[in-house]
DNA sequence: CCTGACTGATTGAACGTTCAACTCGCGGCG
DNA sequence: CGCCGCGAGTTGAACGTTCAATCAGTCAGG
């Protein structure tokens, strides 16, 4: 319609469009089996399982809101429900007490190695399943790139987080 | 943790956590590149940019908000915020009075046409850019694999508007 | 020792989306 | 003819996230 921007070629604006449909549609269909088998949404699903899987099934507010991408914010929302659930507690944390500590309670970790085989089964459903090895590496290598531009800090994290779960035998309930 | 479901293999594990790491940061990146340059967020932007591509600048509700990927309910939300600003006004549809349709006015020409090239320069930075052609027909291939099974409509709903724009000289604001 | 800057964390209000009614116009069928 | 159902659209309340302040603890410099 207007030239000075370059506009996208058909095969670029076809991408795309697949794209924003899939960043759209996909967190709906997520929330709504989380919603409907366990009562979480995906965020709070993610505080849960990464709770499980560190160490003293406890972490710092701040580290735990960057592997749920989410703000600092938005976490201390979502734990105060959790709290008032009764899965995880707030515990300021040992060792300089500048900073406070989310906690899985046993509740907790009932919830979670409940809530996690069917989410699993999700996802196996719509990404794992449909998708060749091959397909899934391509999809992994493409999505990376473009998050080293949109959120380098995810990617590193991300990164991070894998070479240990690689290198050491760390049992986490997936995510 | 547990074993009755079949775990995720690490590769599957290290492609999930990309993906949803994709699907819950891109869109704050998105919207937030709208909202501070155009005061909207993507949603209202995929109406208006729909609409101008519309051929009579002219969408029926209904398929508005599929196309849009989005609720009947958000749409009239949407819908409505966007006529207080004077971009888009409803009409009850000519033909069969019993749905309305969303017409975009001059006002809306104008903001669609402002806002068009930075998003779709953020668009070329973070997605086209960085990778070659055969990297985003690679992801493009693999999403769509996925939506197929999380939303099925989506996939022919973008299939039927892409085999129109190929064939017919169809001008539209991208999107 | 005190001030000022900085980080971690929380809070409440504003905003947008979801959810569950509800209305309206249109058929089909008894 | 009247009843029931159905899909399109809207509405308001409930919910969750964002945003902008705010508080508390830590550390560097004067």
């Amino acid at each position: 319609m207007s030239e000075d921007p370059h506009w996208l070629t058909p095969t670029q604006l076809y991408a795309w469009m697949q794209l924003t449909g899939a960043i759209t549609q996909l967190p709906s269909v997520i929330d709504a089996q989380l919603r409907r088998d366990s009562g979480l949404n995906f965020f709070e699903y993610s505080i849960l399982a990464g709770l499980s899987g560190a160490p003293r099934r406890a972490m710092k507010m701040a580290t735990l809101a960057q592997m749920a991408n989410g703000s600092q914010s938005r976490l201390s929302h979502a734990v105060s429900r959790l709290e008032k659930g009764g899965w995880v507690e707030r515990r300021t944390c040992p060792e300089g007490s500048r900073s406070v500590e989310a906690v899985l309670t046993e509740e907790g970790v009932r919830k979670i190695t409940e809530a996690a085989p069917s989410h699993v089964r999700e996802v196996r459903r719509m990404v794992v399943d449909p998708l060749t090895d091959e397909e899934l590496a391509q999809l992994r290598n493409a999505l990376r790139k473009i998050m080293l531009v949109a959120s380098p800090e995810a990617v590193r994290l991300l990164d991070d987080t894998f070479a240990e779960t690689t290198a050491s035998g760390q049992s986490s309930v997936d995510r």
